[in-house]
DNA sequence: CCGGCTTTCTCGGTATCCCAAATTGGGATA
DNA sequence: TATCCCAATTTGGGATACCGAGAAAGCCGG
């Protein structure tokens, strides 16, 4: 593979994991060091990183995008429409293998398991059930939302109940799937979009400080 | 503005505009001489392009993106939960100047007027939609969405009848939204998004043979 | 001790260079 | 005429060199 791309992964994944701190500033010249490779696949990777709105310019640097608490509401409003779609359309285009396929996934998510595996798998179920509607713009957008939702949910994931009541409503929502209750499985995912969004912001209000303290720059919010 | 932009704006304008035939073959020491410019700022810039899906690789070739009649559905079915939310949201945000600022827009343009005209304005007119909502996410989506149209609907704004259509439910839109009817209001921009697919499909299939024998590459389809 | 000035250093933007892989073109051969 | 093979060329990926702008650091006079 080439080395823009390995770049961009790794890089993409120190963001979402946390290992960059939001609002971070890296130099291209630093990022060459800690990677191997010059300058320009770094750029590359940097370019691409920022169509995806995960580094940004501050001026003339690059800085890892912060955190931004008004974009959760904004995020909330834009996926409910898209999400309720897709599960319209899984109701009518899946198949039962589909179904187990995503069951399977989540019940491999037990109680003992890292907070990394349920990270993962959360972010995993909305792509897949986006996947199940069979239109591609749909995954792309819905793999964007997660991506923009992937570092809040860090902290959603470090308490049980957060994580044990998003499991519950995945499986309510993937049961209504299976049960080809379109109308039901919209209402059920429109209620479980809500609700995280209450959960991620209460989770972020509740550690802003923290945060803040860590050196994350987290803005907005009311 | 630094090289890379106005390169980057440059490429995207002839992308769009069919300058550039979909599926040509871009390399980039012939960018490097038709813009003045090192390769450095051209590979920036079609890194961005290569983001918005205007431009892509074919092995290790830079192409401009076909058109794909097959994307034409699926991105029906994704804008349609979108811009339904869109005008349900102007319904409740838009102010009068809004607008009015729209109808403006949309008056501006008359039977004399000539096809960039119409299309731009049916473009701008989406886009102004989306941007009452007042939701960033959506905004981009639908801007997205416009780019992806762009080029089928040169061949829609050929025709008077198709023009006038459009324009007359783009109108009757606007109208919901001002009598603040949100539901009849997403009816009709969802009944304006299928006829609109379904034009483009129309115009796309008859003027296939054609646009390939322009040497543009077409594909997808049933 | 402070404020304004100059010097230095750093960084991103751009140009250029090098390389390996891939494509191409032509000629030998069947 | 079709096919294979090899050299020459082209191409994109990466590395490096250079530049100018802006920030930081030092310096000097008050």
């Amino acid at each position: 593979m080439s080395q823009m791309l390995q770049i961009y992964d790794q890089l993409r994944e120190m963001i979402l994991s946390l290992d960059l701190g939001p609002g971070e500033r890296m130099t291209e010249r630093w990022l060459e060091s800690r990677f191997a490779g010059s300058r320009t696949p770094i750029r590359a990777a940097l370019v691409r990183l920022e169509g995806e709105e995960l580094v940004r310019r501050d001026g003339r640097n690059w800085i890892v995008a912060p955190i931004d608490l008004g974009e959760l509401e904004a995020l909330s409003e834009y996926r409910e429409p898209l999400e309720a779609t897709a599960v319209r359309l899984a109701c009518a285009r899946a198949s039962e293998a589909d179904l187990a396929a995503i069951e399977e996934m989540l019940d491999a998510c037990q109680s003992g398991a890292p907070r990394e595996e349920w990270h993962r798998v959360g972010t995993d179920f909305h792509v897949a059930i986006a996947r199940l509607s069979g239109n591609p713009f749909i995954v792309k957008a819905i793999e964007s939302v997660m991506a923009r939702l992937s570092r809040a949910r860090w902290l959603e994931v470090w308490t049980e109940p957060s994580r044990e009541q998003a499991w519950a409503e995945h499986r309510r929502i993937l049961d209504c799937i299976r049960r080809n209750q379109p109308d039901e499985a919209v209402r059920v995912a429109a209620e479980h979009i809500r609700d995280t969004r209450d959960r991620l912001l209460r989770s972020l209000n509740d550690d802003r400080r923290g945060l803040r303290a860590r050196g994350f720059a987290v803005i907005g919010g009311r």
